[in-house]
DNA sequence: ACGTTAATTTAACAACGTTAAGTTATTTTG
DNA sequence: CAAAATAACTTAACGTTGTTAAATTAACGT
C-alpha cells in the first residue's frame, strides 16, 4: 500500500481516478450527500488523499463540472452535421434536453447550484473551441439559422436568441428536474413539455 | 431560562419568531450557510428549542417555504385586478419574475432545490384558492386569455400553456440567479432577458 | 406542600470537511 | 553504502454541523 515516487502520469491517472469515483456517487445522490471519507473508500485511498489532488471538496466538484461540460460539448457535437440549419437547431435542443435529463444530478452541478464562476483561465476547456463549448456550439447553431435569414425580422441580436432559446429549455428541464414530483401540480408529460417548448420558441422567434 | 406554561398562541407566536429569524437569515445567505445554532443565538435562544417546533432543518425550511409560496401568491394578487386578459397575463409574468429576482435564495428554496414535495395535505396554502396559491392563479390567468379565444387555434390544454409559460419564465430567472456572474457567457442585461422571453412567448403562443 | 408537567438548557454524539502530525518507502547525496 | 531528504500516504485530531438524551427550572393541579 505505501509509497513510491509517482511519475506525472500516475498522478494524473489517480487524479482522474477519484473524479470517477465521485462523479459516480454524485450523479447517484448529489453533491451534498457524499462525503469525502466515501469517495476515498471507493477507491481504496484515504480521505486526506484527495486534498493532494484537490484543494477542497469545492475544487473536487469543479473539475468534474469542468470534464462534464466538455461531455456535454461531445453530446451535442454529433447534431453539428445536419444540414439544414433549422433542423439542426431543433436537434440541438433536444440533445440538451436529453443531457439534462439523463444526467440530472450532472444538470443540477452544473446549471442549477452557484459554484464560483466557471473561470476560463483555470478550466481545462477552451472557450469558443467548438468540440469543447458547448455554449460556443449553441451560439454558433443560432448564428447560422440567424443569417440564413430565418428569423423574425425584427430580431437582430443572435446572442440574445439564443440565451432566450437556452432559458426556455433550462426551464423545462430544471422544473422537471427540481419539481416534477411535486404533487401541487398537475404536469404534463415531459415529452410533452419539451416538444411545447420547442414549438413556441420556434413559432415566437422565426419568420412566419 | 425559565419556562412558563404557554398558551397555544404564545406557541404559535414562537414558531413565527424562529420562521421569520430563520428566513432573514436564509435570504441574505442560502438554506446551505446558516446553522441551527445560529438562527437560535438570532432569537436568545437555544439551538434544541427550535427542534420543539419543527421536526428538523428540513421542516422549518419546508414550513418557510410554505409561507412564501402565500408571500408569491399575494404579491401577484394585485394583477389579478387588470381588465384585458392578455395584458393581465404580461403583468402576471413580470410579477413573478420580480419575486424571484427581487428574493433570489427565496427563489432558490421554492422553485431550484428538490425537497421533499410540498404535500397539499401538511400545507396551510389552500390549494385552488386564488388568495393563497399562486400556480392556481396561472392557470386562471392562462385560461382566460383562453377562453377569449387569443392563443393560437391547435393549443388546446390551457394547463401545458400555463406549464410552458412558467417554464420559460423560470428559465430566464434560474439561469440569471445561477450562472449571472459566469463570465463564460456573455449575458445580455436581464431585463432585456425576460422582455425577449415573454414577447416570444406571446408571439408563439397568440394568435396572429 | 408536593409531585406532575411543560419549557428550556447543557452535554453529548456521530458525521462532516479539513489540517497537522506521523509513517513508510524510495531517491538523492556525502 | 549509509544517511539525509523527499514523496505518498495514513492516522489523529480539530472545529462545526444537525440532532438527541439528560438535566434544570418554574408554574400548575391536587
Amino acid at each position: 500500500m505505501p509509497p513510491k515516487p509517482k511519475t506525472e502520469f500516475e498522478r494524473q491517472q489517480l487524479r482522474t481516478l477519484i473524479m470517477d469515483a465521485a462523479r459516480e456517487l454524485f450523479v447517484s445522490r448529489g453533491v451534498e450527500a457524499v462525503t469525502m471519507r466515501e469517495i476515498a473508500k471507493r477507491i481504496g485511498y484515504s480521505a486526506t488523499s484527495i486534498y493532494l489532488h484537490f484543494a477542497d471538496k469545492e475544487a473536487l466538484i469543479r473539475a468534474i463540472c469542468d470534464t462534464d461540460f466538455l461531455a456535454l460539448a461531445d453530446a451535442l457535437k454529433n447534431n453539428l452535421a445536419i444540414t439544414d440549419p433549422v433542423e439542426r437547431m431543433l436537434a440541438f435542443g433536444r440533445g440538451y434536453a436529453q443531457f439534462a435529463l439523463n444526467y440530472p444530478n450532472h444538470y443540477r452541478m452544473m446549471f442549477m447550484t452557484e459554484h464560483p464562476p466557471c473561470d476560463p483561465a483555470h478550466s481545462c476547456i477552451q472557450q469558443n473551441n467548438a468540440e469543447q463549448d458547448a455554449y460556443f456550439q449553441l451560439k454558433t447553431v443560432i448564428n447560422e439559422v440567424f443569417l440564413a435569414g430565418k428569423f423574425k425580422s425584427d430580431l437582430k441580436d443572435p446572442d440574445l436568441i439564443a440565451q432566450t432559446v437556452w432559458a426556455g429549455m433550462h426551464g423545462v428541464c430544471a422544473l422537471q428536474i427540481s419539481m416534477a414530483n411535486d404533487i401541487w401540480v398537475n404536469w404534463a408529460g415531459i415529452e410533452q413539455r419539451l416538444q411545447m417548448m420547442q414549438l413556441t420558441l420556434m413559432r415566437g422567434l422565426m419568420r412566419d
